[in-house]
DNA sequence: GGTAAATAGTGGGTGAAAGTGGTAAATAGT
DNA sequence: ACTATTTACCACTTTCACCCACTATTTACC
């Protein structure tokens, strides 16, 4: 379960630090696709292969379906981290997430997303609100 | 169950005691949760898992549950009991509840909650106050 | 009620691991 | 064959998990 925020580095190359309580749950193969926020996803295997299922059973005279495949697929990457720990993100994706020195690495569950600092903070906003919270958790029940 | 409150203090790197009354019924895995409140929630295994299966089954092409998920998960961390008795809160969370030298953990019966000593003595302030209550609790109908 | 022992709580130091930046080697493209 | 880009490797810095030592408070026993 990928839990917690952290923030690290991104050198010029485009690295980026896995951070070490998400590593050896991310031991296969690993994907990396731009997510729905300005932001991206790391998703391991199990994870990958149940998306790629639900949108491969969805109708290919679906504009809307098609559309998602594009997204999904043409921006997905399979990523390897490197002997330090760190995986390459290419540099599409860094310029879909608007990512440059620096980056956010959030746990949401069975994925990992990644931020550029200003989106997060204004993502992060959203989040704090209290009347809006309040909404989301009736939902919940808990 | 949890009852009662405990003041006690947080060094600089962020380490608090679990008072020891507490101890024994956090035995298995702790999770550490943003509240509702501008304060912390320590969670035993169960009720925590029960709210990831909850918010995981969500879509992730529903905007809300997306930022439900990372609500509830980037603000979460599990944590563990060091030999002194003590948890270590991440940064990002003493942030969101405003913990500095010295914190105010509370039982509510199924959880605890850590408060700040401020946000305690407003938090009390209500509680305190008779009228008020009789108004509130009334329209709960225990 | 006083004293001793045990437990609870606090603080700091240290070594291993995490994180960062750079250089060298390898590969691919022209 | 040469250049550009990527990949692998290496060295350094920083952080954090673990351990130890000490103080305060509670508990037990006389």
């Amino acid at each position: 379960m990928f839990l917690g925020q952290y923030r690290h580095s991104l050198d010029d190359k485009g690295r980026m630090i896995v951070p070490a309580r998400f590593r050896d749950m991310l031991e296969g193969t690993i994907y990396l696709t731009q997510g729905f926020d300005q932001n991206l996803r790391v998703l391991p295997e199990a994870a990958f292969v149940s998306i790629y299922e639900r949108v491969t059973e969805m109708s290919s005279t679906n504009p809307t379906a098609r559309q998602l495949r594009r997204l999904i697929f043409s921006t997905a990457q399979q990523v390897d981290i490197d002997s330090n720990g760190r995986i390459l993100i290419p540099k599409y994706l860094r310029d879909v997430a608007s990512l440059s020195a620096e980056a956010i690495v959030v746990g949401v569950g069975e994925a990992l997303e990644i931020w550029s600092p200003e989106a997060w903070d204004s993502q992060n906003l959203l989040l704090q609100d209290a009347e809006s919270n309040a909404e989301r958790f009736a939902a919940l029940d808990i």
